[in-house]
RNA sequence: GGUCCUGUAGCUCAACUGGAUAGAGCAGCGGCCUUCUAAGCCGCAGGUUGUGGGUUCGAGCCCCGCCGGGAUCACCA
């Protein structure tokens, strides 16, 4: 594996053991070995050191044990490395003793860059385009959507903080046969109810009609079943669903009502999204619309026919054949001429293309679709677009219920707007009884809510690897205690404190007035910082807001041991006190920092 | 059936990509507020990592076979 060290502070030391360690097996070993491959790990807690070489790799070139190889080693690098002062060995693990002077000084690094952890992007720098969220406009944003804008907007952070450009953007489905059928359903029965005349959020409301048409049409089927016809033949020939075809055909021809139909239901519906959006405090810096795109598909699927990559269907439908990819045939336009998904993804892709310099395209898309971005690679390169085979699907896992998946027709789907509201309520609760927020006024009270509330759901979603099916139970998920955001946050405020108790009473402190020897806790949590740049580059590196998250934990968690057995602004020595202090805020910054990777916003009391 | 994902404490999740005695939180039990924010800290208890083989110095992680859960293979999106 590749490993570039981007982070200077950690470079020196670990960069440094490995090639000392390269050459010790060269000179007393006589075998070449690549520095890079050598095995070096921060030591275990409950072992003394702070570096740890695995030597069993290297007894085969020793041909001795791996006490006595660990052992020589050893007194190779202390005699090579100031920084090294002793070493132990334990089976085949060779445990480095670095100075104090040396983790004080990552801690001066650390405490000096305001940037740390983060790389700013160079001129050069690639560009990213992350696709997100993109909703349907037929119905309000649940909670699988919530993950959805939760990873794609905190993956966009995290790519920004490993120094690439981004660019984030969100792909409105707002045209197809789901919007047609709330068209369908509102002119039967909507009695012109607008969001005004009703009282209701516009993306609620045009749900609302996409519910209807489903109960409306599922009772046609039955009619047509009780009367003797097939389930497929009732489906196809059931009143609202050619009524619906009818539409969608209508719509793709420009007809002047039914577009303007269509406008005014969409325009309720993204007034709704975006209120939605801004409660969840994602955004985008480009959004497309499907209405503007599947023309552009439906080009390139002609272009791909008349150049033999597709082939037509004497219905007139047009599929393309991927029998020799080990996939199936998938229809790509319909027999009536009208798009497909495919389609659409097909022309948005070239579109963006043509739009941004894009070096590395990322659709975060849930894993029910896997088999959709496979096809729509293969389907881009066949029609020659170098970039097709290189999308990423940033796949991730389905969000489920203590009773199982969501589903809509059973009403079991959790909304978003509900949810978050539900989170905020139990904030507020929680934050009146504990008091502390008494001196603030009810503006900045409610800020505060809002930010624990988000805190408390943006955590528990991101916390768990993407790729897994999570569950969450809308009774217990709501815990502001132990590993959840809330705790964080906590922490942070908690700092904060401390610091301004310590400005109020005129402490200065400074990195350049330090103690030269470091209490075992002291060590363990500069350790911890020393890790943050690592853990973005890895979070980058594997598209994972959850290692950011679980960090944050470990680091929080570790702070809280050293504040409950150290005190800080009573601590008489000042060398110590003001190291207490610049380890207190430089933790904070990185909760900060950290936690802002995450779009998690982190208040000054709470 | 084909392809892909997944299985770790009662529950929800970790485990630095093959390293040392598998860790947290919740739930349960017991301690700690006259001291910088108790949304906190400390302790107890909780495991044959679904299962059987294999690879090697070493496997929760890699390979093969079973068992369980899920997704997908539409003229849906």
């Amino acid at each position: 594996m590749h490993r570039i060290y981007k982070n200077p502070v950690k470079m020196n030391i670990e960069v440094l053991i490995r090639n000392e360690v390269a050459k010790a097996v060269n000179t007393l070993y006589q075998a070449e070995i690549d520095a890079a491959q050598v095995q070096t790990q921060m030591t275990r807690k409950e072992f003394e050191g702070d570096w740890t070489v695995v030597v069993f790799p290297f007894l085969k070139l020793s041909k001795k044990g791996p006490e006595q190889t660990a052992e020589e080693l050893g007194n190779y690098l202390i005699a090579k490395v100031n920084e090294i002062l002793k070493f132990n060995v334990v089976k085949g693990f060779l445990n480095l003793v670095v100075s104090d002077q040396y983790w004080i000084n990552v801690l001066t690094k650390a405490f000096n860059n305001q940037q740390f952890g983060s790389i700013s992007d160079a001129a050069n720098a690639p560009l990213y385009m992350v696709e997100y969220s993109s909703p349907n406009t037929n119905k309000p944003l649940h909670l699988g959507h919530i993950r959805n804008n939760l990873l794609g907007f905190s993956i966009a952070e995290i790519l920004k903080a490993n120094g690439n450009k981004v660019v984030k953007t969100n792909i409105v489905n707002d045209r197809g046969i789901h919007i047609c059928k709330s068209m369908v359903a509102w002119l039967h029965s909507g009695k012109n109810e607008t969001p005004e005349s009703s009282g209701k959020k516009g993306d609620h409301l045009v749900g609302e009609y996409y519910v209807k048409f489903d109960q409306q049409y599922k009772k046609e089927i039955a009619e047509l079943e009780a009367k003797g016809m097939s389930k497929e033949a009732a489906e196809a020939n059931a009143p609202s669903m050619i009524k619906t075809r009818e539409m969608l055909l209508q719509w793709e021809a420009n007809d002047p009502e039914v577009r303007a139909l269509w406008q005014k239901m969409n325009t309720w519906v993204y007034k709704g999204f975006d209120v939605t959006y801004r409660n969840l405090g994602v955004n985008f810096d480009k959004i497309y619309y499907e209405s503007d795109t599947y023309t552009i598909g439906r080009d390139e699927v002609l272009r791909g026919l008349k150049e033999g990559v597709f082939t037509r269907r004497e219905d007139g439908s047009v599929w393309v054949d991927l029998t020799n990819e080990g996939l199936d045939e998938k229809i790509l336009l319909r027999s009536d001429g009208t798009s497909v998904y495919m389609t659409q993804d097909i022309g948005t892709a070239k579109l963006r293309y043509q739009d941004y310099p894009i070096d590395h395209m990322v659709y975060v898309v849930g894993n029910e679709q896997n088999y959709h971005f496979k096809v729509l690679s293969i389907i881009l390169d066949k029609l020659g677009f170098q970039w097709g085979k290189d999308l990423y699907h940033f796949s991730y896992g389905m969000v489920e219920l203590p009773q199982g998946k969501m589903k809509s027709r059973e009403g079991t789907v959790v909304d978003a707007d509900d949810l978050i509201e539900g989170m905020i309520d139990v904030a507020r609760k929680t934050s009146e009884e504990l008091g502390k927020l008494d001196e603030y006024d009810e503006t900045e009270k409610e800020n505060i809510y809002r930010m624990i509330a988000l805190g408390a759901l943006k955590y528990f979603i991101l916390k768990v690897d993407p790729k897994k099916t999570m569950l969450f139970n809308p009774e217990e998920s709501i815990d502001f205690n132990g590993n959840t955001g809330p705790f964080i946050q906590y922490t942070y405020a908690r700092i904060q404190s401390v610091l301004r108790k310590a400005k109020d009473a005129g402490i200065l402190w400074e990195s350049n007035n330090l103690p030269a020897q470091l209490e075992p806790k002291e060590l363990e949590l500069i350790k911890r910082i020393s890790n943050f740049p690592d853990v973005v580059k890895e979070a980058g590196q594997n598209h994972s807001p959850a290692l950011i998250a679980n960090y944050c934990y470990e680091l929080v968690k570790e702070y809280n041991q050293f504040y409950h057995e150290f005190t800080i602004l009573k601590e008489s020595e000042l060398a110590k006190k003001s190291l207490r202090l610049v380890l207190s805020e430089t933790v904070a910054r990185v909760i900060r920092n950290g936690m802002l990777l995450l779009g998690i916003e982190c208040p000054e009391r709470m």
